[in-house]
DNA sequence: ACGCAGATTTTCT
DNA sequence: GAAAATCTGCGTT
């Protein structure tokens, strides 16, 4: 994911996400397919940004991903900097790098994604989302949803297995990581 | 390292 | 008026 922001340019890599499946998700906020003006972005094309905000401080930024419509977006929860860290520390002010973009949050404050672009395409700037690169090595973990109560156990929420830029690790403080499968 | 509680504003009932 | 897809600081272990 890619920023260019009051000409400043800052990218990450995206480690961590969460999906919100549609109008049957009671956890989503297009449950029941009810449309308001701050949902409004859910509801259109693939491919679209879908910020809103949330605790009186915080953005959150969602991809949109079905068929316009269709309420449905993946949360994304972390990112591993690539580009324009000094862009990034400057918006955070303060905070470990660790914890840059580790959360829906910071990584809003560090990419300086606000409501300005909130259904806006994600295929040119100011937001550009960019074919990843297949890893290897790595796995995806898959988790319950995290910071909800509704529909919390639903196993939507992936991450890159041991990655340290990931808002919660899949087991806190186990140096080899737990070999539990599931 | 872990757990708890406060902050602060938008949105919908 | 109540709840919210969170973060931070402060306390204890």
């Amino acid at each position: 994911l890619e920023s260019t922001i009051r000409g400043e340019r800052a990218a990450g890599r995206i480690v961590e996400v969460e999906a919100y499946v549609g109008p049957h998700d009671p956890a989503a906020h297009g449950y029941g397919n009810r449309r308001s003006a701050r949902n409004e972005a859910m509801f259109g094309p693939p491919g679209t940004a879908y910020v809103y905000f949330i605790y009186g401080n915080h953005w959150c930024f969602n991809v949109v991903t079905e068929s316009e419509g269709y309420p449905a977006a993946v949360l994304v929860r972390a990112l591993e900097p690539v580009a324009g860290l000094e862009v990034m520390t400057a918006r955070r002010g303060k905070g470990a790098p660790s914890l840059l973009c580790s959360g829906p949050g910071r990584l809003c404050q560090a990419m300086g994604i606000d409501r300005a672009v909130n259904g806006v395409p994600l295929n040119r700037r100011p937001l550009r989302l960019l074919a990843g690169r297949r890893t290897r090595g790595e796995r995806v973990a898959v988790t319950r949803r995290i910071g909800i109560t509704r529909a919390a156990d639903w196993p939507l929420r992936f991450v890159i297995e041991g990655s340290p830029w990931v808002s919660r690790s899949v087991s806190t403080g186990s140096s080899g990581g737990q070999a539990s499968g599931a």
